[in-house]
DNA sequence: AATATATCTGAATTATCCTTCAGCTTGGAA
DNA sequence: TTCCAAGCTGAAGGATAATTCAGATATATT
């Protein structure tokens, strides 16, 4: 409960300032919390940072383990469209988290990011893209990593524009489906 | 010159740890000259980053105003291909500093990039889409911001490999030309 | 040589920040 | 009521960083 203040008092200091302000002191504050009791759910400002990343692609992980574990057979235009949405909607649960993330991911090292949520991402994709019913792949796990690159450079242009008064965010669907359903196309080996 | 020599430090000492072990002091010792000096280019910390963002996205600029007012029609394919290699060349001249400007990048708040920098490269790929000898755009400001990003996921993501002993950078030439172009070719409006 | 101009130096100042820890609060168990 | 455990507090310590400025150095001009 203190650990979930915490989580969403970051946030929203990363959204009111960059980085560079974001100090344990005025998370702890804005949680509503003291500074101690920040540091006995997390050993360091950067495990707090690590761990709120984590969570964000956690869920990720699992909104696409939980589509490919379930998705029957389709047409390819059919699974690129949901692998498309199911990026969109999670980053569009909450806006602010995704907006944050993107102010933290380059801080910091994400190469000592030790965990295998970004595996799991891969993984599931790339079992989605096995759904196809009239395509193949000569390497998934390439197309897998185009894919979900370009969705996420498409989904973090149209975020950034977010404060200034554009409409990106409403069109960010539709395009990511476009780009999906495009590119996977584009790369499959057609049968039939 | 001895700004230049500000830059080059600035990327390495980038290189070398993440945003938050970058000090003035150690960019200066490594760039040779004492902080003083440091000062007497940039008036504050921001400044130099700022700066450094900027001289990089300027190079994207020309490059692209360059090829944008040269090009004669020509198919779309043909277009797509040039967009995407454009990007990919300029990313790749220095890939130290491509790094390190994706480590700046969510450290500084760029909304306040007050800079015409992104409307010219827009502008010169909105250019280059109209001379599309077999193609027009509904939307061609929609397009280019869309082609944009998803060009910009997929390098970010691969020069994030590099680390990773990933052969994502030798890929991703082709691998930004098939998004390119499949995207491009989904968006048109044909004709002929 | 003497003067002027431009550039560089780096210790000192000032301002935060991260992190710790001795003690406080609270709610329930004995 | 008394004791205990779990969680909370926030001032203080220790470290580091951004920025300044009085003076040194170097280059060019007269």
């Amino acid at each position: 409960m203190t650990v979930d203040a915490i989580y969403t008092a970051t946030i929203q200091v990363l959204l009111a300032d960059d980085m560079n302000k974001l100090t344990t002191t005025r998370v702890a504050e804005r949680a509503g919390v003291s500074v101690g009791t920040l540091y006995q759910y997390f050993p360091n400002k950067e495990a707090l940072l690590y761990a709120i990343l984590l969570k964000h692609f956690e869920e990720m992980a699992r909104a696409y383990e939980e589509i490919a574990a379930h998705h029957p057979p389709a047409p390819l235009s059919e699974l690129a469209a949901c692998i498309a949405d199911t990026y969109v909607s999670v980053k569009m649960v909450n806006p602010d988290a995704t907006e944050a993330m993107y102010r933290v991911a380059g801080a910091i090292n994400q190469v000592r990011m030790s965990s295998n949520v970004f595996a799991r991402i891969g993984m599931a994709i790339c079992n989605l893209l096995a759904q196809a019913s009239d395509a193949t792949f000569k390497d998934p796990k390439q197309v897998t990593f185009t894919v979900l690159s370009s969705l996420a450079g498409l989904s973090r242009a149209s975020f950034g524009q977010l404060a200034a008064g554009s409409d990106a965010l409403a069109r960010l669907q539709d395009e990511s489906r476009l780009v999906a359903q495009a590119y996977l196309h584009a790369a499959a080996d057609k049968d039939a």
